[in-house]
DNA sequence: AAAGTAAGTTACATAAAGTAAGTAATGGGA
DNA sequence: TCCCATTACTTACTTTATGTAACTTACTTT
């Protein structure tokens, strides 16, 4: 059923990207290192989605979880080279965001 | 709940590009024109939700459907000038897969 | 000791996607 | 002409993904 005519890295790309959140998530850690509830917070989303994305995301190598055992222990999510390198990628969007999409109303 | 403190635009255009098979029909229409049932086997869609997509795309004016009278009556979507300059975006994920993600195994 | 924060997890409810069959319009062949 | 095929969808039903909210564990502040 599932017959790729299409590159099978790009449409793994995509389904990364598609996947709701994590483009937002990505795209919020690009500004530095983030913790689960600032991440939690700055987004909107439900902390169980999050924890997914999150697991997601290390395990394909994207982001970085790393344990700091300062006075209450943090954990900090931060990009890998892999991560970072979808900068561009964010910024396009931006950009095409900044031209096409109507402010104010809810639809277009 | 959901507090943006991200720009709007940029929100919107996330939300349309992480919708589940929407990145994929824009970048088959970039090679021109095509008509529902090439959509749908080319990327593997259900009948259903492209015709949703199809609609939602057309409304928010990306796309546009063309009803030609030939012989058998075809129609054929085609991107319009906010659609096509999405190309940049989608070229840039290309760029990415290319260099970071890997073919061959399902896990990354 | 009680309450609060951080980082999750669990259980249940709703929304979105997948599957498959059905419909209407046209066209071609036996 | 009747029957089957194709295109472009729609409808009904199932499965998966998300959302909501309460709960846990460890540690801290009051």
């Amino acid at each position: 059923m599932k017959q790729s005519i299409i590159c099978p890295q790009f449409e793994k790309a995509i389904s990364l990207l598609s996947q709701r959140w994590t483009a937002l998530i990505i795209n919020q850690i690009l500004s530095g290192p983030h913790r689960f509830c600032t991440l939690q917070s700055s987004i909107g989303i439900s902390g169980k989605v999050l924890s997914e994305r999150l697991k997601d995301l290390e395990q394909k190598g994207i982001i970085k979880r790393e344990v700091i055992p300062e006075t209450p222990v943090i954990i900090e999510y931060s990009l890998t080279e892999k991560g970072y390198s979808l900068e561009p990628v964010l910024k396009e969007i931006e950009n095409w965001s900044q031209s096409w999409v109507e402010i104010g109303s809810e639809e277009t």
